[in-house]
DNA sequence: CCCCGGCTGGGCAATCTGTACAGCGACTCA
DNA sequence: TGAGTCGCTGTACAGATTGCCCAGCCGGGG
């Protein structure tokens, strides 16, 4: 899927975002546009989603993370997407397997606002059970490289280094 | 923390990561040296973690997420946390309050890919037991616009434009 | 009433971007 | 083996952008 050289330029871009094409061309000894070129195809394969600043939610104030997670009533679930859409503190939701039907990551600004926060999101009759957790520190802080590493075709085989 | 037009920043960047200081004033209308010092200080504050560009596990080839729930033996956090953070598909980990003491979040690239992971996952024998959910789709992807909307002063008060 | 921080509008040199083109080596298919 | 294709290189050029600086202006705080 990616190759080895692909692998650089996203681990570059990531440690140095600001960098540019041309310097980034330099840093790996390519020409410029084999660069622009990956990023192109980078970009429009899907692998960078979006070039897109990262915001920290902590640093907007809200410090507290956690992970909710609700059962709904039965088709329900479109409803209840809707409702937690409207809701700015939930950040993502996922359907899942298991005891519960969604898992929501939410932030909020401290622990009595994330109960304001439970409380909005409970406020939909479609959900039935909520259990919740909190983040209380990060242990292994998102992260990407170490995927786009293994998932290089290089690390695997491919002898030329095209 | 931060005002509407650090917010329309934040929003124009977010929709539109390729634009450009300069164009991104013109936008806004504003100065170009604003727009310059509002995402230094942006940046330098933290809102803005990183302009790293985002990258997506499914396009790499990971297309099953999930997230695993860990009890670990008392004390052994260190040495399990270490031990995640060498394995490449665990992408976040977070300490939690609840059953489980480690919630992390895991990809892999089909669902026997996933047995692999959890099987390396719980190689450690401080892992006393886990609980695994299957992403099954993504019902709110991960945004964060809204937040940034309600975490705006403006949006609450401050009447004068700055 | 003065000072200060923040925004404006302008300017300048240096750099980078977008784009194009020809040459070249490697690979694929006949 | 030969033709065609693909990706990378090196180069070129115009136009746009960046980083940085400065003077002026304005409103709020002390």
């Amino acid at each position: 899927m990616i190759d080895g050289l692909d692998a650089r330029i996203l681990e570059l871009f990531t440690r140095e975002p600001r960098i540019g094409v041309l310097e980034a061309s330099r840093r790996l000894q390519v020409a410029r546009g084999t660069v622009q070129a990956r990023l192109d195809r980078l970009r429009d394969t899907g692998v960078i989603a979006t070039f897109a600043p990262t915001v920290d939610p902590a640093a907007l104030g809200f410090r507290v993370t956690a992970f909710a997670s609700l059962d709904i009533r039965q088709g329900a679930r479109e409803s209840v997407a809707a409702h937690l859409s409207r809701i700015p503190e939930v950040l993502e939701v996922h359907t899942i397997t298991g005891q519960g039907d969604l898992l929501c990551r939410i932030v909020a600004r401290d622990n009595d606002d994330l109960q304001r926060v439970i409380d909005d999101l409970v406020g939909d009759d479609n959900i039935v059970r909520t259990s919740t957790l909190i983040a209380l520190s990060t242990v292994v802080a998102p992260r990407i490289l170490p995927l786009v590493e293994s998932a290089t075709a290089s690390s695997a085989s491919e002898p030329h280094t095209r």
